[in-house]
DNA sequence: CACCCTCTACGAAAGCCTTCGTTGACAGTC
DNA sequence: GACTGTCAACGAAGGCTTTCGTAGAGGGTG
């Protein structure tokens, strides 16, 4: 019960940022962005973005009320998934395996954080064996 | 043992294509290189690339030789290691064990990989209790 | 109504990435 | 010594990203 497919190209790093506010506040206007942002950029840009989106198909608006209402035409987890296996397939020949493997050689992930990974995978374990269907791919 | 401290600003695309042909070929000339890629590329853009690539200090290279020979200053590893690190700073605040759950929630990881997975995680753990030091970040 | 604030739309600048064409140097061949 | 092919260097074009400035419309207040 998780598929996500992702439509179009990745987000630019300011498209994520501007993704990441909408995902946290809901449908919000330009303003609600720039305030969500604490990064010090200009309300214009904000718009410029968001606008941008829009054209890209990343972002829907309502345009009812004079000031407009964007709100993100894909889930959190799909976007994540689409810029993972974007990773995955440029530096590991697709290979989620040898991305996880590398994620977990580098980085410090302690103890807890180990056990919560070693949960997700007989969690993951006990999916695939309850639900041999979707084989898709 | 592991350490790899990442140096510059992560590659572009195409550069990574190179540094991958790079660290596949040993030192390389340029027309390895291009020969190496099956892409559809001109001679002189794999000469740019690694000429801006040599400013950037992602290589380095040896002009003893009319034909230049170029080699990485990085191993894989340690761009391996700086490209997710990246990523997960943009992503999930920096945290490796989001960027892990993710990979595995959303992708497609048969049976053998986590295997794979789960003896990496182990191997971790053994690190982690010996080498009680590099605490460091 | 005149004023002011907020909003959208547009255009454009600056920077980076990727690509290639052209030029001039270099070296081996006939 | 002239010709041919390979090489490095340079510049520039075209596209994309991020950032604003400016202009014009809409709507509320005195």
């Amino acid at each position: 019960m998780k598929s996500s497919t992702t439509i179009g190209p990745a987000p630019t790093d300011a498209e994520l940022e501007i993704l990441k506010a909408l995902w946290e506040l809901g449908p919000s206007t330009v303003r609600q962005v720039l305030e969500f942002l604490d990064r010090d950029i200009g309300y214009t840009t904000v718009l410029k973005l968001l606008q941008i989106m829009h054209g890209k198909g990343l972002v829907v608006r309502d345009e009812s009320q004079r000031s407009h209402r964007y709100a993100p035409t894909q889930t959190r987890d799909a976007v994540e998934g689409g810029i993972l296996r974007d990773l995955a397939r440029r530096l590991f020949e697709g290979s989620t395996q040898q991305l996880v493997q590398a994620a977990l050689a580098h980085e410090q992930v302690d103890a807890d954080e180990l056990e919560e990974i070693e949960k997700m995978i007989r969690q993951a374990r006990r999916d695939r064996r309850t639900a041999g269907k979707d084989r898709a791919r």
